[in-house]
DNA sequence: AATTAACATAAGGTTGCCCTTATTATTGCC
DNA sequence: GGCAATAATAAGGGCAACCTTATGTTAATT
């Protein structure tokens, strides 16, 4: 696995790849809504990476990583949530700057650094926004649970993680408590892809307690809940 | 001090400034030579910088850190070294290695990042290299010491800091046992700025021992010892 | 089958940072 | 005072990664 030296914005396009979809195709304009950019610029860029046999451009149907770009992209993905650790058990750093701060050093983090950090840190397996941080062979389970958008009203799941990287929707989702290992119960969902009404960190018996928060559906989505 | 986000080759520009000359003019043909890029390039940049009051530039005399240039190149320089105690003593990378992947590192490290490494780290002064760490306030003494090429023939003085950048030369270095604290006696200065005979580690008693090394003049610029 | 939204592609532009080549200016030194 | 070495400036180019505007193409929906 010879890793060539990738330009930061080359490891922003395939870490989003991987953290959008796990090897299903990505429609162009949900990478380039992601990413901030164009889609003129996002295809321009699938060109880039296509020709280096890291993506797999279907015209009008998507992209998909390749073997060789989901390795680089599960590798991105690895330093980022090494540094997770690092920041947020170490060295302290806020919960909702985390993803931002790692996404800087996640580019300039050469291999042998990524390996004696995840030493350093005990090879943890999770990062503290809850997703699973890929092998250093590349392997990576994702998650198995569902966008909190798709749990049935009236259950009550168990947050394990948030896939926000938009520092303001991390705070939103801060704000109101919903964090990996917290419970929220799905208290009603209102008609035409109106927000939920949630319970966060309900009482075990029935019985007053939690706290009651109204979340967009798109914001929803950002929740992974157990399915 | 409103630091505004500065670019990863502007920060390179002005820490190889305060590194060569602490507040003198540097000649614009040395700072290319340390860059690694032409003098061209490096009038272009310095007129750039100059147009943003990091610099001012004297034709034909050379280019000085203003006072905010300044500024921004300790806080370089502190990110920088920082990380070279973090990956020294927490992450054991190689001694040789230090540099050059802490200088990746430090364009990607935002402020909080920097003071909370700094807290974890016990605030240290030094770098694994020997040289100064700015601190928080931007404040920054020197060392004072002077470089091995300048030292008396005949003397014996410790190492205090190792200045190179440049991986080659610091291996250089490395494997002749010149790292701060070893103490090197200065045997023999060949003329016409031929290279130095040097006993690393001498004996304290007349007698046997130290390891004999020659050493170019040009690389014992980048020890620095006791005055 | 027609329409619309999303996508693809072409063309041309910008910015930052680097390059080469060539010409001119200055300085320090013999 | 003249001559190298060094420095400055001008002109033209390249590359990556973005942009806008405009024009086709496809797929999904009605």
């Amino acid at each position: 696995m010879i890793i060539q030296q990738l330009s930061e914005s080359t490891e922003m396009y395939l870490k989003a790849m991987v953290e959008l979809s796990d090897r299903e195709m990505v429609a162009i304009g949900r990478l380039a809504e992601r990413l901030s950019v164009t889609a003129v610029s996002t295809n321009e860029m699938m060109r880039r990476l296509g020709e280096q046999g890291l993506v797999k451009h279907t015209p009008y149907k998507g992209v998909a990583l390749t073997k060789k770009g989901r390795e680089v992209a599960c590798n991105v993905l690895r330093r980022q949530r090494l540094w997770e650790c690092f920041l947020y058990d170490h060295l302290k750093i806020e919960w909702t700057q985390l993803y931002e701060l790692a996404c800087s050093l996640e580019h300039a983090t050469a291999p042998e650094v990524t390996e004696a950090l995840a030493v350093f840190l005990g090879n943890p397996k999770t990062c503290p926004r809850g997703n699973p941080i890929p092998a250093a062979d590349g392997s990576f389970v994702p998650l198995n649970g569902i966008p909190l958008s798709e749990a049935a009203v009236g259950a009550t799941v168990r947050v394990l993680a948030v896939n926000a990287t938009a520092t303001d929707v991390i705070q939103h989702l801060f704000e109101r408590g919903l964090l990996p290992g917290h419970k929220v119960k799905v208290v009603e969902a209102a008609p035409l892809q109106g927000p939920l009404t949630l319970c966060v960190d309900p009482p075990e018996k029935n019985g007053a307690g939690g706290k009651e928060t109204v979340l967009g559906l798109s914001l929803a989505e950002f929740v992974i809940v157990e399915s």
